[in-house]
DNA sequence: TTGAAAATACCTAGAAATCAGTAGAAATAA
DNA sequence: TTATTTCTACTGATTTCTAGGTATTTTCAA
């Protein structure tokens, strides 16, 4: 750490959230809120000249949404550390922001303790969630309630031949099959995700994790 | 807590693994190793008569692999824990574990204070990774390292109706396009991604995350 | 060993996608 | 305002996919 204190960067277009964190920070003695952002493209203009510690990043925004920005943050600089601070309960956003290099993940009513913790724990190193969101993450996700078509070898097998752009014939001769018989694999493939065409069943899977 | 102890158990392949987590274990005073396994199906049978608080896992399974087993054990039984100790140092790998409702993920190498120290955090409710692991998480992926294609507005609007299994025509009229425009873009994308047809380029708009 | 499920393979025929070009109009950035 | 990108649209030929079936053989579990 080149300074005593975290050099803190608050991104966030409602003024009253910016207002709110600076105040519930101000007396924080390991950090100091350094700048602050309604927009992303103003804050990537920012770390390119001056020196950031550590962000407190909304993920809507006006220009670009936040897992966008994190992953821009994250190629600009590796040492910015980066925690979510959000309304959106979804998992597949937390999971997406975690994706792009984020630290953490906190919802907006979370506690100043909870803020503190996590904001230490990403200095350590560590990704940090709250309690509401490790609660999130924990559930099981929709995908895995809603019951997956079981699939038998052969089509996991050609799902994700049919994944790779191959054809029906480039396929059967891979697997010293007549491309015939691909096809009717292909079909039941189709039918079984009660997908449109093999660009749905793709989708389709990719989104069950079978891919 | 129904007992003073966490009832343990362990699902490897390899009894040395089994054997030295159980020496490891054997002096923790919160939890007692109770049950043992070298396939996922065996525990998965076990769970169902008999009581589990925390299970450490391993990936690589004879029957089942470890990202599927996390998450039929958690459709079994919400309450047990499950504690991710593998050799595979892939970040989707671990991404899909947590995913998959896992509470952690830790590297065989990883030290028991870093495994006492992931089991109380897990018990805690909260989400922990091993060193190594949380640092693989934050490195960028090769998705963000690689650049992805430039897509004008046109072209994603496209690539997501495309995604449902739309065809050309269908979107042409969604759009109020001609079909052989829509073609254009979809060709345009395929050569963006440079993908052999939909097929591969749903796949790849799917890890890019753009989908 | 007897079903049931899976894998194999075929037919027909229409629908849709892909390849390989070209090119004007519209929007947008420099 | 100019230059560049994006969006639009077309031709023609070819390949691949999709939908409706049917049917035999293999495999695996009860």
């Amino acid at each position: 750490m080149q300074t005593d204190k975290l050099r803190t960067a608050l991104v966030d277009d409602h003024p009253i959230v910016i207002e709110g964190l600076k105040t519930l920070l101000q007396n924080e003695t390991n950090l100091e809120v350094t700048s602050t952002f309604f927009k992303g493209e103003d804050f990537l203009s920012y770390i390119k000249v001056n020196q950031v510690d550590l962000v407190l990043l909304d993920v809507t925004l006006p220009d670009i949404n936040g897992m966008d920005l994190c992953q821009m943050i994250k190629r600009e600089s590796l040492s910015i550390i980066v925690l979510i601070l959000s309304n959106h309960t979804e998992r597949s956003i937390i999971m997406q922001t975690i994706q792009n290099g984020a630290s953490g993940y906190l919802l907006k009513n979370s506690s100043l303790d909870e803020l503190r913790h996590c904001i230490s724990e990403a200095v350590k190193g560590n990704i940090c969630f709250s309690k509401e969101v490790t609660e999130i993450i924990s559930r099981p996700s929709k995908n895995q309630l809603q019951d997956r078509p079981q699939l038998t070898r052969r089509e996991k097998q050609i799902l994700s031949l049919l994944a790779q752009g191959k054809t029906s014939h480039i396929i059967a001769e891979e697997l010293f099959l007549s491309p015939l018989t691909v096809d009717t694999h292909r079909r039941n493939l189709i039918q079984k995700f009660s997908a449109k065409n093999v660009a749905e069943l793709i989708m389709e899977a990719n989104q069950l994790g079978l891919l």
